[in-house]
DNA sequence: TCTGGGGTCCTAGGACCC
DNA sequence: TCTGGGGTCCTAGGACCC
């Protein structure tokens, strides 16, 4: 048996761990720039707000109703959610870590009493952590997620419900909507709504043929999860990340050439970093910059471009130069642009690469070194940002929340890249 | 005035090869 | 008039997730 755990509001039951005094209020969790609601309190989602508004279309209702609107802090989110895994790792034989506050956990033949466990992995979790969580048991990850919902929506079952039949996933199946099931989006809950097939159990009892037919194997799979047969393993290791990326949209409209190329290096240093954590080399990147969209009375642009690397590498000096030279190619003078990322598309171990014929390995290794040392630095400096290249200086009011949160004062700008690196 | 960020997987269609 | 057939690889775009 599968158990899905996953924690009830997170983003804003983290902010109450630290302040209780939000306990019972409405209280909304805002985006980068302060843009979009990203978590809700059961308060802010019964007075109708919900996930993905634009914050300044709500803003004046919610101030007068007394809504409580925090920007992110993603590092004390990502700090919350190690301590929530290492508890759940400490109950369960094998689990996977599905999202910052989700987990698929696997469940042996001497579990006993599931349902009951479900209840006391709920209540540990809240004892250790002060985070509430769902827990949802079923024979597969999908019925699970099903399962949670249910323990998430209805207080009776304190905090975990089991799919332990085939007669309660039918009345499970029954009362769940199309659109509620794991997998089933937008697009996919429309089409199926105009063959009038609207609650999970509906979906479960077509013919698979058809199913196949309209929804590709990805619609088939949920299909044959929702009847029980597994089909979406457990990942207990996690994979290597097949792409990095890392992007913001700007507090205002960039025009100027060198401020998006100080952005984009900001960028490209955060993906750089990134993939040395999980010890990656970048042999190709992307680079993106658009205008704003929503402001379809000024002139339009986007464009992406890729750029090759000549060495795989993890230097963010190589990467910065990388993709600035990807950058000069789409720039267009003339254009307001409100967001640009930077995206490792195609990358490689650390052992076993193959250089250039022209790769000064001596250098290479020294740059590692210095990575390394300037890892260690930030990793050690509040921010994370402390050390960064003198292309990457964007002030904090262009981007304002960044991943590496709350970049202090006081920043070092020691590298600069287009000078090279003074020996010694 | 103000509209998030970071991923994965699948498919269709083009390029290319024999 | 009439213009092969089949396979692989790559990429862009769509759909989904949290």
């Amino acid at each position: 048996m599968i158990g899905l755990v996953d924690c009830n509001n997170f983003f804003v039951s983290c902010e109450r761990v630290f302040s209780p005094s939000l306990e019972g209020r409405p209280v909304v969790v805002l985006s980068n720039n302060d843009g979009c609601i990203v978590a809700l309190s059961n308060e802010a989602k019964a007075m109708g707000l919900t996930r993905g508004t634009p914050y300044f279309k709500v803003r004046a209702m919610a101030e007068s109703h007394g809504v409580v609107a925090l920007s992110g802090n993603h590092r004390l989110y990502g700090d919350i959610s190690d301590r929530v895994m290492s508890v759940l790792r400490s109950l369960v034989p094998a689990m996977e870590i599905y999202s910052i506050d989700e987990a698929f956990l696997f469940f042996d033949q001497s579990t006993g009493c599931l349902d009951e466990f479900g209840r006391y992995i709920s209540d540990t979790v809240k004892r250790y952590t002060g985070i509430p969580v769902s827990v949802g048991i079923a024979s597969t990850k999908t019925l699970a997620k099903v399962a949670a919902r249910f323990a998430k929506k209805y207080s009776g079952y304190h905090g975990a419900c089991m799919i332990g039949d085939d007669a309660s996933r039918q009345r499970a199946l029954e009362l769940t909507g199309i659109g509620d099931v794991w997998g089933i989006g937008r697009r996919q809950c429309a089409h199926l709504q105009r063959m009038n097939v609207t609650t999970a159990a509906q979906f479960a009892a077509m013919e698979r043929d058809m199913v196949r037919r309209h929804f590709t194997v990805t619609g088939e799979k949920t299909w044959r999860e929702l009847n029980g047969e597994p089909c979406i393993e457990l990942h207990q290791t996690p994979a290597d990340r097949k792409s990095i990326s890392s992007s913001r949209s700007f507090s205002r409209d960039i025009y100027d050439f060198d401020e998006l190329r100080e952005a984009v290096c900001t960028f490209a240093a955060i993906a750089a970093r990134k993939l040395r954590r999980q010890q990656s080399l970048a042999m190709e990147l992307q680079v993106m910059i658009r205008t704003n969209r929503f402001h379809q009375q000024l002139p339009q642009y986007s464009a992406e471009s890729r750029e090759k690397l000549a060495d795989a590498s993890a230097d963010t000096m190589i990467i910065s130069a990388a993709a600035t030279n990807a950058l000069k190619r789409i720039y267009k003078p003339g254009y307001g642009y409100k967001k640009a990322s930077v995206t490792i598309t195609r990358m490689t171990g650390r052992d076993g690469v193959q250089q250039s014929l022209f790769c000064d390995m001596r250098d290479s290794a020294r740059r590692q070194r210095l990575m390394d040392v300037v890892d260690e630095i930030n990793d050690q400096i509040a921010g994370g940002a402390a050390l960064r290249l003198a292309s990457a200086r964007t002030p904090n009011s262009l981007i304002p929340h960044r991943t590496v949160a709350d970049v202090k004062s006081g920043s070092v700008d020691i590298l600069r890249p287009d000078r090279g690196l003074k020996r010694d």
